[in-house]
DNA sequence: AAAATGACTATAT
DNA sequence: TATATAGCCATTT
């Protein structure tokens, strides 16, 4: 689990649902959520490329704030990210290689 | 064991 | 395009 988050490449963006389906759980994002929530915050993990599948940052008052933190955290990874935590998810989407090498760069 | 909850997702308005 | 509603599934009470 944590470790399919863990490769996400740097820079580059995951939805809840992708990371399940990763892991061979499809359906399970809400998994995914509950254990980053458990995550501590200086995690060795990538927990803030992870978002919802609207390319937005799942806030929730459970996180009291760190979800502002990653946003933060997205801005250093050179990803833009507007004041409601939307960002361009189309274009930095993760493609955990798809079929060949024609995703026309959309892949690590 | 049943019911409630949630860092989600996909449809229907 | 944007809210509302209904499925989903593991964890918690």
């Amino acid at each position: 689990m944590l470790a399919a988050v863990a490769l996400i490449p740097h820079g580059r963006l995951a939805t809840y649902g992708q990371i399940a389906e990763l892991i061979g759980a499809y359906g399970c994002a809400r998994q995914v959520g509950w254990a980053l929530r458990r995550l501590p915050l200086p995690s060795p993990v990538p927990w803030h490329r992870v978002v919802n599948a609207r390319g937005r940052i799942s806030m929730s008052p459970s996180r009291e704030g760190s979800d502002w933190m990653q946003r933060q955290l997205l801005l250093a990874e050179g990803i833009p990210v507007s004041g409601d935590g939307q960002l361009p998810l189309r274009r930095y989407l993760w493609v955990p290689r798809v079929l060949p090498a024609c995703a026309m760069g959309a892949d690590d």
